[in-house]
DNA sequence: CACCGTAGGTTCGTTCATTGAACCAATTGC
DNA sequence: GCAATTGGTTCAATGAACGAACCTACGGTG
């Protein structure tokens, strides 16, 4: 089959990744466990992706070793989808692409993402402009920017309004739903 | 059109630039860009891709001004597509995606970067690993690396055997043509 | 016990994108 | 006059994405 995932011809370590991860929706889904999204309704709502396609997305993720499927509860029975190491390694991906798309698509600041050591700010390539280290995933805490709307419709957008760090858990607020 | 290209429900820099350069094949046509390929049938040789979704990339690609359409002859009419400023900025998301190709799909070392004016190795976002800099594209040469197939059937890929210093034109070598 | 709500899916018909093969056009070299 | 080169377009077939509907398993409420 040649449509759809392979670059037959390709022997470049770039079209192995877009292999991997090319396909549409695949890397907001990642984006989205970075975040700590982790549960399929919501990354369905914040996605607003056809079910067949989050559950496509999240079988080939999950067979790709870059999510980990687990069961949190047994009744009823119900999992999650947490990001491994393989997954969070995809970070200066999203990095760069948020970084250009913010430098040469849009140029509003949605959101922030800070170091939450020495609270620098993480730039184009994961780098903290403060104290010049690279910083890991688990220690970048991410913060809403001027322009982000602050009032939106879905409950997982009002919970990432809140400061996070990122691959915790997202707690959603089931309290205040909207009709 | 919900179809296609645009991630309408998010409030994202990154799906703002997945909108833009998301599409299949689209990443790899600007990787070829970078790499110095600028003609027509050379993508289309060096890609495997029908004719019909290069013609369709190269019209968005152009059309977002990352690659800049120009004639280089007259009789008979000849354009080559170049990669503008806007484009080049993509040189971290492609760094970013081989890196981690190499790092989580496939170990193999087919390409190496190296910082033409110290020598040393450009390595995850860009950086040089000898002399700490963030190494602008133009001043990257590519090497093959030792598991890169050293005698490949198009002529493209042969021409990119020999080092090459980002964004120059590609020479492909019509000599030798196999049939 | 009937019924509603929630979480996590699957199924299915329609629409859109990708593919590969064929065809087209302008010009140079023989 | 004829083939080759370059840079495309057109078209039928196939695959992927979309959105709506449906399904299952449980818990809570009246």
């Amino acid at each position: 089959m040649a449509l759809g995932k392979d670059y037959a011809t390709q022997e470049c370590s770039i079209a192995r990744a877009l292999e991997v991860v090319g396909e549409r929706w695949t890397l907001l889904v990642v984006r989205d466990a970075l975040y700590g999204v982790r549960r399929y309704n919501d990354f369905l709502v914040h996605l607003g992706i056809p079910r067949a396609v989050l559950s496509a997305r999240l079988r080939t993720l999950t067979e790709e070793g870059i999510l980990e499927k687990r069961r949190y509860q047994e009744a009823p029975p119900r999992d999650e989808y947490v990001v491994t190491d393989r997954g969070a390694a995809l970070w200066p991906v999203l990095r760069a692409l948020g970084q250009w798309g913010r430098d040469h698509v849009d140029a509003s600041r949605l959101r922030i993402f800070r170091h939450a050591d020495c609270g620098g700010t993480v730039e184009s390539y994961g780098m903290c402009d403060a104290c010049g280290t690279l910083v890991p995933v688990s220690d970048v805490v991410m913060v809403p920017g001027p322009e982000l709307d602050s009032a939106p419709a879905d409950p997982v957008s009002r919970a990432l309004l809140r400061p996070k760090r990122l691959l915790e858990p997202l707690e959603t607020d089931p309290g205040q739903h909207v009709d």
